[in-house]
DNA sequence: TGGGTGACTAAGT
DNA sequence: CACTTAGCCACCC
């Protein structure tokens, strides 16, 4: 299942979440406008069925969290790269999109 | 060809 | 800050 699909929407998603450094992330509306698109969502069902072949943890939601039911996992990343994360006092927790933000210069 | 689904986003409560 | 509602786009049957 080495994920190299023929598809031109799938290719170029994870062409992008590939291109995303260390320590960094991007939202899942950056990515879809980084290919030209404004498919967040099927981003999010592309890295359901492919992430297993990019960092997806890199790739999170506006609000800053990352994907459903994949935050602990995610969280593992995080403290490993030293991506810098925010803490609320219900003792939740979210990326500090204002500093780990990657913006492609492609 | 048409309809349903989803690792989303933004706005309102 | 957290939950709910409506809107959008690409993919599968």
């Amino acid at each position: 299942m080495t994920a190299a699909p023929s598809d031109d929407f799938v290719s170029l998603v994870l062409e992008v979440v590939a291109d995303i450094p260390e320590g960094c992330v991007m939202t899942y509306g950056d990515v879809a406008a980084a290919i030209g698109s404004r498919a967040a969502r099927a981003v999010g069902t592309v890295m359901s069925h492919y992430g297993s072949d990019v960092p997806w943890w890199r790739v999170v939601r506006a609000s800053g969290h990352p994907a459903i039911d994949h935050e602990t996992r995610a969280l593992q990343h995080y403290r490993a790269e030293g991506t810098p994360l925010l803490w609320t006092r219900t003792g939740s927790w979210r990326v500090d999109l204002a500093t780990a933000r990657h913006v492609p210069t492609a």
